[in-house]
DNA sequence: GCCGTTTTCGGCCCGACTGTTTTCAGTCG
């Protein structure tokens, strides 16, 4: 039983405890477990083998009665205590809380009262307009309950951030350039470049906010309209997107930006460090009895807390504050500091570009180097290249170096792991190239022995620099192969092989918590755009989005290096 | 149910909006 699918479990449970109208710190205590258990960086069956119940305990917010449901649950696959509570009430909790507005009462109500199992079910006896009849409920509620069910089949939940990245700045200009906005900001989870994001969260300052309102509400893409007030309100995209507008006055900006960034459980945790200072933290601002402290900007409310300043894309409390009151926060890397490229592909294989395009484009975005990386023969859809293509490609490359000023692109392929960890191209070819990236693209079903045995296989290879998208996940679409990351880091470390940080929306994979691993061992990243496209060279930000939620530095990437330096650092 | 350099008992983050209510519960973030 994998971490997630036990953190599901006890997210249920909160759930049905609230049904239950269980004591709410109760509940709070199985979402938080579920929180810790879906956020750890190991298998939880590993902990639990290691150090038994006891090690279990040592986890945050896990206490004996936890984590013995943890044993159970490791031990036999299940859980009475949840087994008994989903026979109570045998309802499909997931899909009805997609409903807005459904929570755990009105979804118990609706079952007590109409036997309402689904969203089937709900759809059927909202329609026969039974539910305006039930205590609490009403026509309005009934309504909104249609028109959630309508959202729902349209929608397909979180959007990676890749794909939201263009609206998303677009709304934010928009607002901005309203002459009755001082501030707009999009926070949220976006802010925290979270590779997916479930709304869009904008905050603005001004001193009308009915007009702000007003204007956000008629939006063209705006399909419906949720929830509309002075401070707050929720529209649904035609693209099926949620985005909340919040408004506060200007002198609460910073307090406010903090609060609408989040995580959450940063929030809470500041709220804490507050109340241990006599100090109240809210969305308006950080207060000693009604008395203003810090609001203005989102430094002076951590400075009032004690802490220093913590990027956006650290704040998942996950050791960030920590780390901010011991001084020992990362120097993030910066945004747009990459000199080169290790990853791109032309037309010579699948990309839409030609080399010079490529290389024009590069250039353009403000890079000193990109190096070619075309597929390589086994990967026959793509057209991939054989030992006789590479060479001639090499003196294409060749040639239009000649006619390059100030940048340089490199020789380069991503060949293929193949299942016994060979390669698909011969040694004295790769020895040829400049950088070499080795990735899996085939047999995704092994074992985590065999797949791990596999790719370090090919980090051995004393041509392979670079392993491309390491665990091969395909963000919502694709499972990660099961590779044993603290094995691969540590070959990774053994073999001077670089783990690639790759920007496709889909991939970016290393994800955050796999590239903190790497960085906290020491061993050197890249960034990639892995563009197809001459267009795609803005995907590299999105890499470096990702490099920073995993607390790295400069020094951590090889290309924010000029190239002769960054070279050095291959095999 | 968890947790503890103030506590092993008594706390546990804060506020807005909606719809159904005559003062508030439920939901959301």
């Amino acid at each position: 039983m994998k971490n997630v699918d036990i953190a599901k479990i006890f997210y249920d449970v909160a759930i049905y405890l609230e049904m239950k109208d269980e004591n709410i710190f109760k509940i709070r205590a199985y979402d938080k477990a579920a929180l810790t258990v879906e956020s750890l960086p190991e298998d939880i069956e590993i902990i639990y083998k290691r150090g038994g119940l006891e090690a279990l305990q040592e986890l945050p917010g896990i206490g004996k009665a936890i984590a013995e449901k943890i044993e159970e649950l490791l031990t036999t696959g299940r859980l009475k205590f949840y087994e008994e509570l989903k026979k109570e009430i045998p309802v499909d909790i997931d899909g009805l809380r997609r409903i807005e507005g459904m929570g755990p009462k009105k979804i118990l109500i609706l079952y007590k009262n109409l036997n309402v199992k689904n969203i089937e079910d709900l759809e059927k006896v909202a329609k026969a307009g039974k539910i305006r009849d039930l205590d609490n409920f009403g026509e309005k509620s009934e309504q909104k309950i249609l028109k959630g069910i309508e959202f729902v089949k349209k929608s397909s939940g979180r959007y990676l951030i890749g794909h939201i990245w263009n609206l998303v700045i677009d709304i934010e200009s928009r607002l901005k350039k309203l002459p009755y906005v001082k501030q707009a900001i999009v926070a949220g989870s976006f802010r925290r470049r979270k590779e997916t994001i479930g709304d869009i969260d904008v905050l603005v300052t001004s001193d009308q906010p009915e007009k702000v309102m007003d204007f956000f509400v008629k939006m063209p893409e705006v399909m419906d309209v949720f929830g509309k007030g002075k401070t707050k309100s929720t529209v649904i995209l035609k693209n099926g997107i949620d985005v909340d507008l919040r408004v506060v006055p200007e002198r609460s900006y910073g307090a406010a930006l903090n609060y609408f960034t989040g995580s959450k459980e940063h929030n809470v945790a500041l709220r804490r460090i507050a109340i241990q200072k006599g100090l109240k933290l809210s969305e308006y601002g950080l207060f000693k009895e009604s008395k203003f402290i810090a609001d203005k900007k989102e430094e002076d409310v951590y400075k009032a807390l004690g802490l220093k300043y913590i990027e956006p894309e650290l704040r998942e409390n996950n050791g960030e504050i920590e780390a901010s009151r011991s001084g020992k926060l990362p120097d993030l890397i910066p945004y747009k500091s990459l000199k080169g490229d290790l990853q791109t592909q032309t037309t010579w294989t699948d990309g839409s570009s030609t080399i010079e395009e490529m290389a024009l484009y590069g250039k353009n975005y403000g890079l000193e180097y990109i190096v070619i990386t075309d597929h390589t023969k086994s990967l026959a859809m793509t057209g991939g290249l054989n030992e006789e293509k590479l060479e001639k490609q090499g003196k294409e490359i060749e040639k239009i170096n000649k006619r390059l000023n100030s940048f340089t692109i490199l020789r380069g392929a991503e060949v293929n792991i193949m299942k016994d960890g060979k390669l698909d191209i011969k040694d004295s070819c790769l020895k040829d190239l400049d950088v070499v990236g080795a990735s899996v693209h085939s047999n995704f079903n092994m074992t985590r022995e065999e797949m791990t045995k596999r790719v370090i296989n090919a980090m051995e290879n004393e041509n392979v620099d670079i392993i491309f998208h390491p665990t091969g996940r395909l963000i919502q679409k694709r499972k990660a192969i099961e590779l044993d990351i603290e094995k691969i880091i540590d070959a990774a470390k053994r073999t001077g092989t670089i783990l690639e940080i790759n920007g496709q929306p889909e991939r970016l994979d290393l994800k955050d918590e796999h590239i903190r691993m790497a960085v906290k061992a020491g061993i050197k990243l890249c960034i990639d755009s892995d563009a197809h496209d001459k267009l795609q060279f803005p995907l590299l930000e999105l890499g470096i989005a990702q490099a920073r939620r995993g607390w790295t530095e400069s020094k951590d990437v090889i290309n924010t290096l000029p190239m002769k330096q960054m070279l050095k650092h291959l095999k």
